[in-house]
DNA sequence: GTCTATAGTTAGATAGAC
DNA sequence: GTCTATCTAACTATAGAC
């Protein structure tokens, strides 16, 4: 019961927070959009700060989970495909996660800053050291390691984030069928412009 | 004297919503920042929303006559080689601007609706085409024009948009050589990437 | 043009009855 | 656990003296 509404409370905010950012976003609106009164809200989370915490908590957890199974050992061809059509489909079905948090980090990522000084720099020291290996076993051209997880970062993320201005662009809606391009698209021209596939 | 007080007022304005967002930033922290009483701003910016549309408006301006001289008939390794350039050094000087344009599409977009509409669409109509063209006289691989430029943007803005993310994850400060090797790191992989060069 | 004082409004949070 | 009524703080905006 009290979990039931804790996760609908939840769900409404995260549509909420991803609208308007986390001053925008109001306690009311994520009350009417739960249907229920105000003061309830306040009983299963005692702050706006905690509820908003909460959240970003969440994001941080399946942001985690999504991306882990590449090792050294894997062929780059499969690594790299299969990572960054995971990251496309995180942008397909998590947009508001994704765009919590974008807000979150560029107005400065202060709720983030633990994350950031430590379980993000060690994931990304592991992946970098070993995009290093298969540049020095010659796997790939020696490309710079962290230009390029920013570079597929920048790229499948824009997705979720930017999605008004790729559905104004695209003029038409980014369809299951689009995003299978976009994965298609942004693979390709990784492989091929780091020198991991010829054709 | 007004021209330079109104200038002030926008520089100060331009870094309080980067940093915090439209709901977030108060008009009492740009008056300090700017250093002139709260009620003066308003002699000079009627309501807060004005004073965003204004930064708003900057910004577009900017964004739009930064990248224009590209056509048709330039080779594309060129014409890519200085866009890409271009955008890096964009995020590297207009941080600010580019994370507010970035909340604010995040946000919905709801303020840009009229720039989305129109002169966005037409732009980037006319770069497909090229694009196209491209592709069409075998200079380069039939890529997904739209996505070729979304990819593009999104691994450019970035640098600007999760700086944070960026400095973080680097282990230290983006200074002006490394902004030279984000830009040649992304021309490379993308020209090569399209089938634009070989090596 | 500038600034002190203040009006008006919104929104987060709580007290206390049920 | 739920909800009505209310408190309090913050912030935008304006009136009006200088």
């Amino acid at each position: 019961m009290r979990e039931e509404k804790e996760k609908l409370i939840l769900e409404s905010a995260a549509e909420e927070f991803a609208r308007f950012g986390f001053e925008g976003a109001s306690i009311a609106n994520i009350a009417k959009r739960a249907k229920i009164p105000r003061p309830n809200l306040h009983y299963y989370f005692s702050s706006k700060r905690k509820l908003y915490e909460h959240i970003l908590f969440n994001t941080l957890q399946l942001w985690n989970s999504a991306f882990d199974g590449v090792s050294a050992a894997d062929d780059p061809t499969i690594a790299i495909s299969k990572y960054v059509r995971a990251k496309v489909m995180y942008s397909k079905t998590n947009p508001k996660a994704s765009k919590i948090f974008a807000s979150e980090i560029i107005h400065g990522g202060s709720n983030l800053s633990n994350f950031l000084q430590n379980d993000y720099r060690i994931w990304l020291r592991e992946k970098t050291s070993i995009i290093r290996e298969w540049a020095d076993n010659g796997q790939m051209d020696p490309v710079d390691p962290h230009h390029l997880m920013f570079m597929i970062w920048g790229a499948t993320q824009f997705y979720a984030d930017f999605s008004v201005q790729v559905e104004k662009g695209l003029e038409r809606d980014a369809d299951d069928e689009e995003f299978e391009k976009v994965a298609d698209t942004i693979t390709q021209i990784i492989l091929k412009g780091c020198g991991i596939i010829r054709k």
